[in-house]
DNA sequence: GTAGGGTTAG
């Protein structure tokens, strides 16, 4: 390569010539670079080709060439010696070189962005690649919103951005948060007639998306007109994430009919685990688990620890096991995913053995790991082992609890009905609890009546601002369980003033790949009248079996007659009465429900899963209700 | 001509 130094030396400064090359050393070019060997040449040998070659300063691309991979390939330090060098030459001049080093410095893992700016400012007539790798480079800045300055100053410079530019500072956009950023560039786009770049509409998407405009995204999408894998699977974690998990399965279906030019890849069956997980669809996650297998994805490590969640969030904890066991390598993630199904599942010693294990192995934990154990420790009700393992986290691996850790002690000595610890727990944080916490808290008040507190909590959630439906909803739990029916009519007072809309309780439970959507006295189904036919028989079995409506889950006081009619259209019995309806005999009933499920429909499944000799699992917004001949797994409610 | 873009595990 003695071509490189040749040309280092035909480019030298007059002042700067000897330090250049002293620190060029063929040391530091053999070290830094295998590609460069060079010999140091002595001040007599540089002094001659200086003189040699000073008149002939031409930027032909051939000689370009060799420089611009040593730009590409040499370190920080000597970047720095480069420039100086070139800018006692008349190098700058050359849009390539000053390109390939703006890039070094702007884009490099080491990127240093006041540096680029200055050597940008330093380019004599920069062009829309150096404004695209300014753009660029803020955008992924920590100041995403300095990107804008360039985008707006290439089109005061006579420069048109190209869809690349409008790319990067959308991605600006989607960092800072800024939806009206993203209409802006949005409109750009259209103006400047880039609306056919697929890739700049699929970040434009994800814009959307994020800022929870699944419309405006789906819009987006609809326009396209050419769409590939990755805007398919932009639009599955759009529906995933605004809530429309069904639809995000049904693009999975899209994507395999013929009328679509693109198929289903291995982040779409990320995607599509995800959604089943979110609605508990097994049978759908079983069909994405075998498209894995057919496609040969079957090792990949984030597939099989989707897997592992996936089957664990359907309460499938032996099949996630199964996946588990089957892979030839785990990580900290496998095993965490592991360790919180198991938990979830109400297998509280089996997570805490497996978190042993894993250490046995060798696999570090991390803070995710530790929010499963804990979790182990609270679904179980394990308060000793709980605050061990709190405490160890710190003191053993230098993890700072942070508020799914505190949630999680929360819960668990809420739950234990060490509700004074927890509250303690809550005020001696670093820092302030946010809504969540307290949410946790009042979830127990509720379990043990504990009027006084739960009070207490409601004041700290409306100081935070952050009040819902859901918290006022316990509150009104709290009292018509103590019977307080003043309180109960003042709250919906409250709550009827405030506006507060609540979220309508809904049960999923999916058939044949199909999922089933249930919201309480629900006629849109079209079985409902013998769903509705099924309830009553049910009703009238379990009532032999030994079920008592549990009315204070009701919250208006009304008589019990009355109550008990109204508790028996919550959306989960409908859910139940469906599965019952439509499965055979012995299956497992599933079903998923966004809300808590109530003590009343919790009691409802026990019963029935003796009585119907039928599994059933209800996955709520907090755990898995598992029951089986007449009983409940773990702990029963609480 | 020069550099360069989108989704993604617990």
């Amino acid at each position: 390569m003695r071509a490189i130094l040749h040309l280092l030396r035909s480019h030298p400064s007059p002042i700067s010539h000897f330090n250049f090359h002293l620190h060029l050393s063929p040391r530091f070019l053999s070290s830094s670079s295998s590609r460069f060997h060079l010999h140091q040449p002595t001040s007599e040998e540089a002094l001659q080709h200086h003189s040699h070659h000073t008149q002939h300063l031409s930027t032909t691309s051939h000689r370009e060439k060799p420089l611009i991979s040593l730009i590409k390939s040499c370190s920080r330090s000597h970047l720095v010696q480069i420039h100086a060098h070139l800018l006692r030459t008349s190098l700058l001049q050359s849009p390539t070189i000053s390109l390939a080093l703006l890039t070094h410095i702007a884009l490099s893992p080491s990127r240093n962005l006041s540096y680029s700016l200055r050597f940008f400012s330093q380019i004599p007539k920069p062009n829309i690649c150096h404004y695209n790798t300014m753009i660029r480079a803020y955008s992924l800045s920590n100041s995403p919103e300095e990107s804008f300055r360039f985008y707006r100053e290439m089109r005061r410079n006579g420069i048109s951005p190209d869809p690349l530019s409008s790319s990067f500072v959308t991605k600006s956009c989607i960092r800072m948060n800024s939806l009206l950023g993203g209409l802006q560039v949005h409109a750009k786009i259209l103006s400047d007639g880039h609306q056919s770049d697929s890739l700049l509409m699929t970040t434009l998407m994800d814009l959307y998306s994020i800022r929870q405009k699944c419309d405006d995204a789906c819009k987006v999408f609809d326009e396209m007109s050419h769409r590939d894998t990755v805007a398919w699977n932009v639009l599955i974690s759009c529906y995933t994430r605004n809530g429309r998990t069904r639809d995000a399965l049904g693009v999975f279906d899209t994507m395999q009919s013929s009328r679509c030019g693109s198929q289903p890849d291995d982040v779409t069956c990320l995607l599509v685990l995800q959604a089943c997980a979110n609605l508990g669809a097994l049978e759908f996650g079983e069909r994405v688990h075998s498209f894995i297998r057919e496609h040969g994805y079957g090792n990949a490590l984030n597939l099989c620890n989707s897997l592992i969640a996936m089957y664990s969030r359907c309460g499938c904890v032996g099949k996630a096991y199964d996946v588990f066991k089957g892979m030839p390598n785990k990580d900290v993630v496998s095993w965490s995913a592991m360790i919180s199904g198991l938990a979830s599942n109400g297998h509280g010693r089996e997570a805490i053995e497996a978190f042993r294990e894993m250490q046995r192995m060798g696999i570090v934990p991390d803070d995710q790991t530790f929010t499963g154990v804990l979790s182990a420790c609270s679904h179980s009700g394990l308060v000793d082992e709980g605050w061990m393992f709190f405490n160890s986290m710190s003191k053993e691996f230098r993890i700072m609890p942070n508020v799914h850790h505190y949630g999680c002690m929360v819960d668990l000595l809420g739950r234990a009905g060490l509700l004074n610890q927890a509250y303690d727990l809550i005020l001696s944080m670093a820092v302030k609890p946010d809504a969540t916490m307290w949410r946790t808290l009042l979830g127990a008040c509720r379990i043990h009546c504990h009027v006084t507190l739960g009070e207490r909590i409601i004041e700290h959630l409306i100081e935070l601002k952050a009040q819902e439906a859901g918290d006022y909803i316990l509150l009104l739990n709290i009292y018509s369980s103590v019977d307080d029916w003043e309180k109960v009519i003042e709250v919906r007072k409250l709550m009827k003033e405030k506006g507060i809309q609540t979220t309508p309780g809904c049960s999923t439970v999916e058939l044949k790949g199909v999922v089933h959507e249930f919201v309480v006295d629900d006629i849109s189904h079209p079985r409902k009248n013998e769903i509705y036919e099924m309830l009553d028989e049910i009703g009238m079995q379990l009532k032999i079996g030994g079920y008592i409506a549990e009315v204070t889950s009701e919250l208006h006081n009304l008589g019990a007659d009355e109550k008990e009619t109204i508790l028996s259209y919550h959306s989960e019995k409908l859910a139940i009465a469906f599965g019952v309806l439509a499965t055979p005999p012995g299956t497992t009933i599933r079903v998923a429900k966004n809300l808590r499920t109530c003590v009343d429909c919790h009691n409802f499944a026990k019963v029935l899963s003796g009585v119907y000799n039928r599994e059933v699992i209800i996955r709520d917004r907090t755990r898995f209700h598992h029951f089986r001949e007449g009983r409940c797994s773990c702990n029963d409610y609480w």
